[in-house]
DNA sequence: GGCTTATGCGCAG
DNA sequence: TGCGCCTAAGCCA
């Protein structure tokens, strides 16, 4: 591992050289063990991304935080949030706000309901509290809301228990699919199988990104409002409030 | 080539 | 509540 430039390079140098042992992520928080060297936490953020490349990998191309090299390919890590070198109290730290996350398995539901049920705040935020569950999404949260027919302003509350397990599940096939296929596709996922470049255009969403255009089950113009500063999708006919 | 938008979050105020 | 982060993709010309 190395840390080639700029921002983070301080925490970073503690590792530089170190052998890579293991990454694990929660939610949306992702963690590189180095042994007794720690632990560095990335978190992508809005547009952090690892590019991959084969070895050598040749010169780091624009600001790249951290770069990895294995035996045939390596990744360069660009524009995160989050590249830090922590300790396990950190790590604990940070695990300690996090609400359980659909794609891990043996995940419990049970406190991301309990929070649910007694709170007054649209279903729509809830989604999107890490503390409350982690991992979710903005895309995620207007499409399986959409897919449980369950309008976004609804108050937390007023989801019957069977809804809350239903959007639990639904939240796990779609994540599990996204992590399978590498990219988020709701509107049916299985023509992706075994073949990446299937109809590389077609319809991926239900209702994210749709605004004014026809909703896809009912043909009622997809509306989109800001909640919790980010952009908000749904079918005002399809979706009970 | 330029402009816009964004799968997120911490912090100032 | 609004800004800053500062990359990449999509869209338009």
């Amino acid at each position: 591992m190395s840390s080639p430039q700029g921002r983070f390079t301080e925490g970073a140098a503690a590792v530089n050289g170190r052998t890579f042992v293991k990454a694990h992520a929660w939610g949306k928080h992702l963690f590189h063990d180095y042994g007794p060297a720690g632990v560095v936490h990335v978190h992508l953020g809005l547009y952090g991304t690892f590019t991959e490349l084969p070895v050598p990998m040749g010169l780091p191309i624009g600001q790249v935080r951290m770069r990895i090299e294995g035996a045939e390919f390596g990744t360069d890590l660009r524009g995160a949030t989050a590249c830090e070198l922590i300790d396990a109290p950190q790590v604990d730290a940070i695990l300690a706000r996090l609400g359980p996350d659909p794609l891990r398995p043996r995940s419990d539901p049970a406190p991301a309901f309990e929070r649910i049920a007694k709170s007054r705040r649209p279903i729509g935020a809830l989604l999107m509290d890490q503390k409350v569950m982690s991992g979710v999404g903005n895309v995620y949260r207007s499409e399986v809301l959409f897919r449980q027919r369950i309008d976004p302003y609804r108050e937390g509350g007023r989801l019957d228990p069977e809804q809350l397990v239903a959007l639990w599940g639904e939240l796990v096939d779609r994540m599990r699919v996204g992590l399978r296929i590498g990219k988020i596709v709701i509107v049916d996922p299985e023509h992706d199988r075994g073949d990446p470049s299937y109809a590389p255009d077609r319809p991926r969403t239900y209702v994210y990104r749709r605004a004014g255009a026809p909703c896809r089950v009912c043909g009622t113009p997809i509306l989109t409002a800001e909640m919790d500063a980010r952009n908000l999708f749904w079918c005002p006919s399809c979706q009970i409030r």
